[in-house]
DNA sequence: GGATGTATGTCGGCTGGCCGACATCGCCCG
DNA sequence: CGGGCGATGTCGGCCAGCCGACATACATCC
């Protein structure tokens, strides 16, 4: 799934060129150790890989599936902070420094999980060290891609920044057809909500409003952006 | 300056035990070899080490004084995500990718800074595991640290981020003195609100609030929590 | 001393978007 | 097929906090 580019990219954040992609960087000999390093199991849709307060013992590689990482807040509310797929690391943050998980990870589809415990992983890296410099990478990129998502919360208008994720999902997970774009992601209007830090039926109505413009549309469930210039205008 | 601990902590952003305060935790040896890395140059209060859409050309190191950290967003207006000082590192997100500076980081008073290109960065990153191994906890303590604030600025009142942020301010950067503690941070109101995303009028009224309450007081310009319980009952 | 700039304090009006409430639609499952 | 549940759509009330405007206080520099 190559980045669809365009020229609105530059105002998207996290749009950063490395990949969140860990395991299809690594060469098949990395893989191999990294595989027998720890233990694979699944799960199901709903099941949590860990829940925010536990204490954090391991790091994870999502082989396949799709996890949501979340960070819950007053109010039995959420903030979704980014979503895993396929060959995606998580639970390095707080592994990497021995204290209770912050955030909750959980499957959004049936997933395959490559579960790794904390000292062996350690031991791994230092084997590996190039893995270990990208790693430092991936998290740079998280890092800068929650910069810019906390600039975007702090001061921009919902509608500005439900434009703004649609723009860098469809740079991330969009496959071009026709004249539009194809979300790769199922996504509800709760999440959408959770992600901007705005409520679910704000969320509906500005969706129902692009709707009207004929800047996106929805099949069955999936996104479909049509007019991807009007949005990325939104963006003032 | 060691932290102060108090049984709010745990309601606090950020507290994760590792120190941002890199050079500190580095041998003697590797600290000579960083420091021949690359060379130190003075800059005086607010000169910019970079600005928001330079190239991204290498890594820093700050040796003394206080640096800011923040991003710019529409309107002029911008977000602090942290502020640097003696012994921390910054820059290295974007320098780790090769992409244009997303953020400033700017001199709050006099400061020493270690400059180090990225290319000679890398080279002494892989001779030095151990480097960056503690790198990459500092970079995870940091997204921790942001996805945290995502969470309070997307779904607190802006009282209690304040309260939060004073909190935090206390373990990280406090001192003890008397029956309260002092801030050994010098921050304007605006500053303040940049932190947690609001304007500078709402911050100057709710702090005149705290003051009213006995919470806290300002001496000739720098906070001095007296009533940290009566704070950390705010978080809710 | 006067001038200029920066920080703090205060006020009222205005509004984006939260909140609660409810209706509808589609899907799954017994 | 009907009942239940989760997702979507829509509406009105309400208020936190933004915005503009202005007054004051304090520091710095000529």
């Amino acid at each position: 799934m190559p980045p669809i580019k365009t020229e609105h990219d530059h105002l998207v954040s996290g749009l950063s060129l490395v990949p969140w992609n860990v395991l299809d960087q690594l060469t098949p000999e990395q893989l191999r150790a990294l595989d027998q390093t720890g233990t694979t199991r699944k799960l199901g849709k709903g099941d949590f890989v860990f829940r925010s307060g536990e204490n954090a013992a391991g790091v994870y590689f999502l082989k396949s599936g799709k996890i949501k990482v979340s960070q819950p807040i007053s109010n039995g509310k959420e903030v979704i902070l980014w979503f895993c797929f396929g060959g995606d690391i998580f639970g390095l943050a707080e592994a990497a420094q021995h204290g209770e998980r912050e955030v909750s990870a959980q499957a959004c589809e049936t997933s395959e999980v490559l579960s790794i415990p904390q000292a062996r992983f350690n031991a791994y890296l230092f084997e590996h060290p190039q893995v270990m410099f990208l790693l430092l990478q991936v998290m740079s990129s998280r890092l800068r891609c929650l910069s810019e998502t906390l600039a975007h919360v702090a001061g921009e208008q919902v509608h500005t920044r439900l434009a703004r994720l649609m723009l860098w999902l469809c740079a991330r997970y969009g496959r071009r057809e026709g004249a539009g774009i194809i979300m790769n992601v199922h996504l509800t209007h709760q999440e959408i909500a959770d992600m901007i830090g705005a409520t679910r039926q704000t969320v509906t109505s500005i969706m129902s409003d692009f709707k009207r413009k004929g800047i996106l549309d929805t099949r069955d469930h999936y996104i479909h952006i049509v007019d991807k210039t009007q949005l990325g205008a939104l963006l003032h």
